[in-house]
Formats: C-alpha cells, structure tokens, sequence
RNA sequence: GGGAGCAUAGCUCAGCUGGGAGAGCACAUGCCUUACAAGCAUGGGGUCACAGGUUCGAUCCCUGUUGUUCCCACCA
C-alpha cells in the first residue's frame, strides 16, 4: 500500500496535529527517574508585560533544540517552562490599562490592585504559554511556574529571612535612583543613560567676611543648589588655597556652608570647584559622607521641590530650576549658561529622568555574595559561551555595589518586615504573634515590594521546590545550561549564580549560552514604539513553526545578533519542501517495507552517501554539544541538498525505473537509511515535519523519541567517497561541455570514458548510469584506449581518466576554443602557484608533511589536465 | 573616561586548532528532465577595512590606524 503525499508542503495540516499527539503522549513531560541521566535547562520566564516576541521565538528555539537533541540521546530532559512577574514592568502596564477605564492605583486600593493585577497575568500568562507551543517548544507544562506563585514566593521569603538572619539585607538610608513618575527607586541597572541636550549653568556664592570674593561653579540641576552644603575644591589646588575652611553663602537660602578640600574635584575642569550636594548626586554623597555633612532632601517623591525649598516648596523640580536661574540672575550672582550634551539617567520603562534621592530602602550586601561568584567563574567551573562575554561577567561582579532590592510598588512580592509600635523591626516569613522588645501585638508590614530580579535569582532551585528538599530539587538540580540574551547577563545570571552558591552550594548551571537580540532588516532593535516589531505567530501562520525555527537557528552564530528577514524565512521553507518531496520520491518507488540488504550489497554510490551522512552524524552532533548550533543546522542543509537530493536520488533514479539490475533494493534501503538518518538530525531545529515524514516513512513511531544516531565504523568508506567525488566530476565537466555547445536536453550523445586503469574503469563502468542520468548522455563507452573515438572529439581530463565526447558537428568552435583558452588559462595560474610553493625550501621543510604531499598531488593533477587542455585547444 | 564586539560577494552572514575563501538571497543564461518551478543545470561577482609585524606561508596570531555597534562609568 503506497501512501500519497501533496506535492507541497502544507504545514498547517501537520503542527498542530502533531503537538497535541506528543503533549497527550506525555513526551514532555521528565519524571525522576534515577536509571537516567538528566538533562535541566530553566526557560527564562519571559515578562508578562505582554505577549512573545521574536526574540522569545528565537530563544525558544535554541533551547528547544538543545533539549530535543539531548532527548533523542536519552538523556531525561527537562525544559522547565515559566513566566515571570515582572514587577514593575507589569505594574506600569496595568497602570495604563487602568487609566484607560479611568482607574487609579488610589482608587482600587492595594488589595483591589492586586486582584486587577491577577487578571492581567490570567490573560497574558495563558497567552505566552500558548505562543511557545506554537513554535512547538517541548516544555514540560505540568511543572510551568510563575515567579509569585505559592512555592516560589515561599522561596523568596525564606532567602530574605535568612540573608537577613545572615546580615546580608540592611535597611539603610541611601541615595537611590528615584523615579518621580513611577515613585519607585530603581536598581542601577535600570537606569539608561541617553545623549541629551541640556544646559550648563555657571554661578557664583559669595564667600562671608571676605567682600568682593565669590565662588563659582557650574551646574547643570540648579534647583539642586537648594541642597547644597559645601562648595569643594582639590586639596592640592593653589588658587584656593587660601578659602579652605571659609564659609560660602548660598544667597537665596542664606544657608552658610564650608569650603573644604577633596581630591574628587578636578583643578582642570570647570572653575575647578564643585558645590557639594549629597543628597542628590551619588559622587556629592560619598564627598557628603567622607566631611561629616548633612543631608539636605529638597524634593519630594513626584518631583517637587519639598518644605527645605523656601519659596520654591511645591513647585515641580524643572519650574523651579526657571525661576532659581532667574532669582541668582536678578542677584547679579549667575554668571553665564552653556547649551551641552551630556548624558542624562532615566528609567528603562517610562523614561523619566531619574532624580538621586535619599531615601530609607533595603539593601543585599553584595560583596560576600559576589565573591565566590567570581571565583567560579575564575576556576572555570562556570563557562561562557561564546567566551568574550565571561570578562564582562567578572568585571561586573569586580565593581558590584549593594543591590537595592525595596521597590515602592505593589505587584511583586511583599517585603517580609514588620514594623512593631515600639519601633522594633521583626524579619519573619509571616506576620509574628508578638514583639521580642516590648511584646506588643499590632505590626505593620513594611509597604514595600521587592525588585522583580530577587525572585527570578531563585529560579533554577525554587522552580524544584526548594526551600523544600524535593526529589526533583536533588534530581535535575543544578542545571546543565541556562541561555540567554547578553541584555540581561547582569539582572539575572549574576544573580543566579551567587544564589545558587548561597542556598544550593552548587553552581546553577554549568554552562552559560548567550545570544545576540533580534534586530529589523535595517539592523534596528525590535521594540514597541519603533513599531518594527513582528509577532512570530504571525510568521507561523504564513510559512509554518518549522520554517520560522530554521530561519532563526542559521546563518548565526553565538552571542550575536540576528536581523530577521522574510526572505530567509521563505527559504527555510523552500528547504523544508524539499525534504518532503524527497520523501515522496522514496515514497513513491518504495513498496509495503524498507527491503534488508547486507552492506556487501551496496554500491559504491550508496556506499558514498552512506558514508557521508555517518561523517555527517559525528560532525552534527559535536557542534550542537559546542552550541555551534548555525553550523550544525548548515551541515545538514547542505548534506540533505547539495549532496543527498541532488547527487544521490538522481544517481538512484536509473537503478528503480525499468529493469532490476540487481541493485534496485540496496538503493531503497540506503534512500531510506540516509533520509531518516537526515530527519533525525533534523528533527531538533524542525520538529514538526521530520515527524510528520518519518511516521509517514513508516520509520518508527515518533522521531522525537527515536535515538539520536552515532556514527559507525562500519559506514565508514573512504575509498568509494574518492571514487564517486571523481564521477561527480566527470558528471561535471560533461555537463559543462553541452552548456557550452547549447546541446539541448533532450539531444542524446555518446560520451567515451577512456582509462588504462582497470580500477577507475570499474568504477565508471558502476557509475555508466549515473553519468548518463546526471548528464543527459545517451550512452558511456568506458574502454582502455580511445579505439573508435574520433579526431575531434571533445575531450575532458578527470582524475584517472580522460572523457571523450565525439560530435564535434555540434561543437560551436569558437565557443569551445574560448572555453578551453579560459580552463588553460586558469590551469597554468594554479600549477605556477603550486610549484612555486614547492620550489620554496621553507615550504617543503617545515611544512607538515601532509601538506606537502597534498600540493605535490595537485600540481601532478594540474599539469596532466593542463597538457589535455592544450593539446585539444591546439587541435583545435 | 574604561571595556567588548564587528569590518569577508550587491544584501544578510558562516569560516573550528594559520596551508590560496563559502552559504542563503539577489543577479545572468538555459531548462515545465516522470520528487520538488517553493525546482534543475550553468555562470558572473571578493586586495577577506587600512598599515606594519611574526611565519616557509596570514582572512585567521600580534601592534597600530580608520569606521561602526554595544556595554559600563560619568564631567560637577
């Protein structure tokens, strides 16, 4: 019974079946199962911000194909699947959401915001769940987490408590990153800094009890001067030498302040004095803290100017900056202002300028943390792939500050402090039954949340249920691999790593794989407000899973960019039908099963492919092992086309139509051999339609369960891989002499193959067909000598053997001649480069021999086919 | 200011440990050859950014220059 396949295609018919067959099959799924090895990687649980983008697609698709791979390896894989709460990322978009209904924060109370806020994650949490089963991950989704579900926000409470315990958490009074807009603090890493146009405002204070002197300095935050409280200047500056330890007056406050020394400030920049606001520049601050002074806070959380403004009080912080310019100005005390560029922090999400403000916040001591991070790193028990990015990991981890983890939000993960009356501070996982101090009843929880990056450090062990000892949590703890982008190396994998450390004692993962992100055609980063952004299910629904995977896993390589193109897209589909008509092909010729033959049965055709594709197998997989993923994809693409399609299945063609010559089986089963050799191999980057075609093919029951094939030795054939290369060539060069006579297809010649090797003349005599086939001659002649070719035959020198084509009555002759002038041309340019080489004595001495003989052989080749060329271009 | 990447065909990119550069797309020519026109065959096109150095030999290693992208810090 011969099964009919389309001629194209036709993914929708095929993925959808297909996903819900392995889901109900239970193949994701990776129990514990100690006979096994198992294989961990933790999806980095995208944002619930909104929905996937290609970059998610992207990402997906690596990890799919390292777990699909290691699966067919037998491996226990597990692809732990996830989203990520996102705190403020999502706080901002629910905000927005709720403005459009006309709702503020205020208005629906914590409590009524955080109902709000689950509803949100109900939408969003479902819907990129869905978008990765449509790229056809296989993820095992009974074990999907979310970061504020019970298990993992019972984690994340228990590392607070005990970092706590630890004194690795204080609470503090610091200058954060302020985000008037959202009134949050921000983390560092949150804080973009952006090219801005700006001013440069120059101002002078006098200086008291000294007339007619004056200090001056620059700003470009004049509304800061309402903080001031010290004007500083190097030590080792001459021309201030004499004012160090007067006192400077801030003439709108009337606020005195010293003039110390501090080698922060530069002689050679500006006036060579710095006005002195600690709270609200970090580099004031440290000065600030260095001379014992105070902290004057002059804003408030959105942005105005607070009670210590004086006559500014209430107004927003860019009016008064106006008007303080205009007061100094009408004081005669400002001197001049500069238009300048300079850098300006915002906030990532809402790109409000970012004001440095003091503000009481709990901290994560990083540097006990960081340290056996780094040593990891250093050991090289943590390798980076590709490894530029393991300098930037440490450099990072060299410079770490504390970590600011209070954020003033609501959706995340509420701090685990309790505010007794007494003042007395408790740290427990939930709301304690008295006060140790004065054994009072009534607490408040501190308001805060946490940044959203705490609970995601927890992921590869809290996802296994720790801080419970779980069979799973001791199974495929730690991790084999986490990928990522280079884009978030700081906020998590850091993270990640010193947490592990901490609370595992084990390194997360092993390996770090980080990609590049992806960009447009035109190279820009993908984002909302550019609008360039491209929904994969979109591409999904026009070219397929399969084609939209293969497009993303080639032509790049680790740790860079890919730029997204519709047309390579379109061509990861043209390769996909290609494999499907391949299929049909077999299909069509082959009968109810795959006929056994012996290996002694095989052709030195079917030898040839077979071995290549055993070569192919050993190559395939120690690239995917070094996560040279492009390259593996590449291999087999081009083994499937250039070499199975279009060499193979037209040498194999002769040998199934019309008579048996004996070896019609041996084709069959090395057609089906290789394919499904091929379809394994690809059944990682393209999962859908290698299982489509494979249980078409009647291989097996499902691809995605099959093993992984290993390359034998006994597929191992050198000597008939040299035999057909050789008849490839004569192929080749056949070809290539019709073109040039514009023989047209369907005129039929009779080609001589002339050899004195009784060798090379078996093997023509085998490949006769082939050569017919691929060549459209009417017949090969393969003898020893040229008995029965004519003068002026068309002659064509392969290795062993030289190939006569006797119809000169076609041969256009000045076509030829200038064909043949070309060839020798060439020909001479080769052999003067290789005996030029050889004739070099550095060459031939400490060149490893194997080279040497290498270019001994080609220059052999290239005279003899040189000396062809021109006797038959002198006859002519 | 500190650090990293990139510069290879018209475009997008591969090129593992140094031995005369590849793919896809695009282009040109000829083909509906009984798996596939989403195809087949053939062909054109590259001073591997520039200048030095190491080497018998450099796209690859080293130094410098230019251009470009990114990360970190940030000028009061």
């Amino acid at each position: 019974m011969k099964k009919e396949l389309e001629s194209k295609y036709n993914p929708k018919t095929v993925e959808d079946r297909l996903y819900a067959q392995w889901l109900a099959r239970g193949y994701f799924h990776a129990e514990v199962d100690e006979s096994k090895e198992p294989y961990t990687i933790m999806i980095p649980p995208p944002n619930i911000t909104s929905q996937l983008h290609l970059g998610h697609a992207f990402e997906a698709t690596l990890i799919d194909i390292l777990i699909r791979f290691k699966r067919m390896q037998g491996y226990n894989a597990l692809w732990m699947p996830g989203t990520d709460h996102a705190a403020i990322a999502t706080e901002v978009k629910i905000v927005e959401d709720m403005a459009k209904d006309g709702v503020t924060k205020s208005d629906l109370g914590r409590d009524g915001f955080m109902e709000r806020a689950w509803e949100w994650y109900d939408k969003y949490g479902s819907t990129i769940i869905n978008q990765l089963k449509k790229m056809g991950s296989s993820c095992d989704w009974e074990r999907t987490r979310f970061t504020m579900d019970e298990g993992l926000s019972d984690a994340v409470l228990e590392v607070f408590v005990r970092l706590y315990e630890k004194g690795l958490i204080y609470r503090g009074e610091r200058l954060v990153n302020w985000c008037t807009q959202c009134k949050t603090s921000i983390s560092d890493a949150e804080v973009e800094h952006d090219e801005k146009q700006g001013g440069f405002w120059h101002f002078k204070y006098p200086v008291k009890d000294m007339p007619d002197t004056f200090v001056q300095f620059a700003t470009t935050r004049p509304e800061t001067m309402l903080g001031d409280v010290a004007i500083a200047v190097n030590p080792d500056d001459e021309r201030y030498a004499h004012l160090i330890g007067k006192t400077a007056v801030m003439p709108i406050l009337g606020r005195e302040m010293p003039i110390i020394a501090d080698s922060y400030v530069k002689t050679d920049f500006g006036t060579g004095m710095v006005k002195i606001t600690p709270a609200h520049d970090f580099n004031d601050f440290e000065i600030g803290t260095r001379h014992s002074l105070p902290n004057i806070n002059i804003m408030n959380d959105d942005g105005t100017i607070n009670e210590n403004g004086g006559a500014y009080t209430g107004l927003d912080r860019y009016a008064a900056r106006k008007q303080i310019v205009a007061e100094m100005d009408g004081l005669g005390l400002f001197v001049k202002k500069e238009d300048i560029t300079h850098s300006v922090g915002a906030h990532d999400r809402c790109h409000t300028v970012v004001e440095p403000l003091i503000k009481l916040q709990w901290f994560v001591a990083m540097e006990t943390l960081a340290k056996p991070a780094l040593d990891a790193y250093k050991n090289n028990e943590l390798r980076v792939i590709p490894p530029r990015f393991g300098k930037v990991y440490s450099h990072w981890l060299e410079n770490i500050r504390d970590w600011c983890i209070s954020r003033q939000l609501w959706w995340g993960h509420r701090i685990p402090a309790y505010y007794c009356n007494c003042g007395e501070i408790v740290v427990a996982k939930s709301t304690p039954n008295k006060c140790p101090k004065c054994s009072g009843t009534n607490f408040t929880q501190d308001e805060d949340s946490l940044d959203t990056w705490f609970s995601s450090a927890l992921w590869p062990f809290s996802t296994l249920g720790w801080p419970k000892q779980t069979e799973e949590l001791k199974y495929f703890y730690p991790t084999n691999v986490l990928t990522c982008g280079y884009e978030i190396l700081f906020f998590w994998v850091i993270r990640m790593v010193f947490s592990g450390l901490e609370f595992m004692g084990e390194l997360p993962f092993k390996d770090v794989y980080i990609h590049g992100i992806m960009r447009d055609e035109q190279g820009r980063k993908m984002s909302k407000s550019l609008g360039n952004g491209i929904d994969p299910l979109e591409v999904i629904e026009t070219y397929g899973a399969d084609a939209l995977r293969f497009s993303l896993a080639t032509g790049n390589s680790p740790g860079n960019d890919l730029r997204f193109y519709t047309e390579k897209v379109e061509a990861s589909r043209n390769f996909l039908n290609k494999i499907w008509n391949s299929t049909r092909f077999i299909m069509m010729n082959l009968g109810d099963e795959v006929p056994t033959v012996d290996i002694t049965d095989l052709t030195a055709a079917d030898r040839w492919i077979v071995s290549l594709s055993n070569r192919l197998v050993a190559d395939v997989t120690q690239n995917i092992d070094n996560y040279e993923l492009g390259m593996a994809a590449d291999k087999v693409h081009s083994f499937m086309w250039d070499e199975f399609c279009d060499w193979y299945i037209e040498m194999a063609k002769p040998r199934l139509y019309g008579d048996d010559d004996g070896t019609r089986n041996a084709a069959l089963w090395t057609l089906t051999h290789v394919l499904t050799c091929g379809l394994k191999l690809l059944h990682p980057f393209i999962p859908f339609i290698t299982e489509e075609v494979y249980t078409t093919l009647g291989a097996g029951d499902s691809i995605m369960i099959s093993e992984w094939p290993k390359y034998e030795e006994k597929y191992n054939f050198a000597a008939e891989e040299a035999q057909v290369e050789s008849i490839k060539e004569a192929v080749r060069a056949i070809r290539n002499v019709r073109a040039n006579m514009n023989v047209p297809p369907s005129r039929r010649a009779k080609v001589f193959v002339v050899s004195d090797s009784d060798a090379t003349r078996q093997i023509f005599e085998s490949g006769a067909k082939y050569v017919m086939a691929l060549a459209s001659a009417a017949e090969v002649i393969v003898q020893a000598d040229k008995a029965g070719i004519e003068n002026n035959a068309v002659s064509i020198v392969v290795p062993g053997a030289e190939i006569f084509i006797p119809f000169a009555d076609l041969v256009d002759i000045e076509k030829e001649k200038e064909r043949l002038a070309k060839e020798a041309d060439k020909l001479t340019k080769e052999v003067e480069r290789v005996a030029a080489k050889l004739n070099n004595p550095g060459f031939v001495d400490k060149a490893p021999q194997k080279v040497v003989d290498e270019e001994k052989e080609k220059e052999k080749k290239y005279r003899e086919m040189l000396a062809a060329v021109e006797k038959q271009l002198a006859a002519l």
